[in-house]
DNA sequence: TGAAATGTTGGGGCG
DNA sequence: ACGCCCCAACATTTC
């Protein structure tokens, strides 16, 4: 508390996107600088969904946690629905005439085509108010225009723009992350009865947002068991990750049956910004010092996978339409089958193949997946079923609890052959080689197709090619389904395929 | 952040 | 002791 001489006067708005932390969070840290704060997070129109269904869920106890954050400080989160830049604008003239005016409204960039187009509408119709409308980066390490190569064009090989990217570093000052939330200013007088429904025009609780816009998530309850969203359990996840799995990342994070797993688990905190990547970055170099003269292997490889995170959104923000279309136009004509069968079993984790099916359920029942086992069924998809990577793009952005629309088109295109440093269309994975290398005792299979678990390691990613006596033992061919299809044929196919590209 | 076929090398069994 | 063959291990090429 104390004086506020220095605070601006009004009412600022903090409208919250994917930065749903208080810490290190630069449009939250402008707004404080007013006399009044005005936390609003915007749900999307009855109807009009923008997110998976498994980020509902994720979202709707994210929200919860930052609200539970900001009712610490004696402040609040207003829950509107519609249209942004309408529900603001109604704001604005609620707030309008009142002993506290808005003044200003603040946001985080996003990097979403959709999100760019609308940020900059809503900016300009607010400015044009005489409003202070800005927006800031900070959910990602550089923005998407300053990674790209001298000329301006941007780059579509992970390697050449992670070289530049240390080369030029990152700021220093980037660095010196904010290590605490600023002094909250008061939460602003609301025209009516102040507190709860009725006061604004489109305000909903909470509970009611987490019903929109489609039927309840029953198939969701069980990720619980799985993560906990929220800014707080995301700085104990990094903490924990960056003394404990750090070191020995590049040895772990191949192998989907380790527990506690040997991958960071950050990308769903990330995701919704719980978590900033210079957060991240930071607690690293705290750890272990620069991480662009790093030795340790490990610590290098993790600081890879930040950058391919920045190298995805530099992508989307140059390459808009590659949530559609290929970023190679070769592949425009590639002959995608069409295959409601094989799609299903695929989606419910029947496809015959252990290593496949054990990550399309770990999905299903965790709303993650390893992210080995994400290149591996992503290769089954695209290459063995010869299925669309916007199918299967589709049902991750559903069913994904870290679903990135960067992240998400970069990893289909890239293992499906169509994008930015694609692996070669040639690039098969074997399912059965897969499985054996990064799975090799057949402990993941086991947890995720548990009619498995009697099978020795020799046949747990072979299940047809056991002895009779053993698969009678575990039900192969009724319990557990044969292979959809041949890999060696399937592989023979995508190449013909793919000569159709040329 | 492939897999599989093909080529090369070198150790060791064996006549 | 020597050459021959086998084959595992590794390297290279090809798709």
């Amino acid at each position: 508390m104390g004086l506020q001489t220095d605070l601006r006067p009004g009412v600022a708005i903090c409208w919250f996107r994917a930065d749903l932390r208080l810490n290190d969070q630069p449009a939250f840290a402008a707004a404080c600088r007013y006399e009044k704060l005005l936390p609003v997070f915007v749900h999307p129109a009855a109807g009009k969904s923008e997110v998976g269904g498994a980020s509902r869920w994720w979202l709707h106890h994210s929200l919860s946690a930052l609200e539970e954050e900001l009712n610490a400080q004696s402040s609040r989160l207003i829950h509107l629905r519609g249209d942004p830049l309408k529900v603001i604008l109604e704001l604005h003239k609620k707030l309008d005439g009142s002993t506290n005016p808005l003044a200003a409204v603040f946001w985080n960039r996003r990097y979403e085509p959709q999100s760019v187009a609308r940020d900059r509408e809503a900016k300009k119709r607010l400015q044009e108010l005489g409003l202070h409308a800005e927006s800031f980066g900070g959910s990602v390490l550089q923005e998407p225009w300053n990674g790209g190569k001298d000329d301006g064009s941007p780059y579509q090989v992970f390697s050449a723009f992670y070289r530049a990217a240390s080369k030029r570093g990152v700021d220093l000052d980037i660095l010196s992350v904010p290590q605490s939330v600023p002094p909250l200013p008061q939460f602003p007088q609301l025209a009516s009865s102040g507190r709860g429904k009725g006061s604004l025009a489109d305000e909903i609780s909470l509970e009611e947002a987490k019903l929109l816009p489609r039927a309840p998530l029953s198939w969701a309850d069980g990720f619980a068991k799985h993560w906990k969203p929220g800014a707080k359990a995301a700085q104990t996840q990094l903490a924990t990750f960056v003394k404990k799995g750090l070191r020995s990342y590049s040895e772990t994070r191949n192998n989907p049956g380790l527990e506690p797993a040997g991958t960071s688990r950050l990308s769903p905190h990330l995701h919704f910004g719980e978590l900033s990547p210079r957060q991240v970055l930071a607690a690293v170099v705290q750890e272990t010092g620069d991480w662009r003269q790093q030795k340790n292997e490990s610590v290098q490889t993790f600081c890879k996978e930040l950058f391919w995170r920045e190298f995805a959104h530099h992508l989307l923000f140059h390459f808009p339409k590659t949530p559609e279309e290929p970023l190679r136009p070769a592949f425009q004509k590639f002959p995608w089958r069409k295959d409601a069968r094989g799609f299903s079993a695929w989606k419910k984790g029947q496809t015959g193949y252990p290593i496949v099916d054990a990550g399309m359920r770990e999905l299903w029942a965790t709303g993650w997946m390893h992210n080995r086992v994400r290149m591996i069924v992503g290769s089954f998809l695209t290459k063995d079923l010869l299925l669309s990577w916007r199918d299967g793009a589709e049902w991750f952005w559903d069913t994904l609890v870290d679903a990135d629309l960067a992240n998400n088109t970069l990893g289909w295109q890239w293992i499906s052959g169509c994008g930015a440093d694609a692996a070669p269309y040639f690039r098969v994975f074997n399912p059965v080689l897969q499985g054996e290398k990064f799975d090799p005792e057949g402990v993941y299979v086991r947890r995720w197709c548990p009619e498995l678990s009697a099978l020795g390691k020799k046949w747990i990613h072979r299940p047809w090619e056991a002895p009779e006596s053993e698969k009678k033992k575990v039900g192969w061919g009724e319990r557990y389904p044969a292979p959809c299809l041949d890999h060696r044929q399937a592989k023979v196919r995508a190449l013909q395929a793919f000569e159709k590209t040329k």
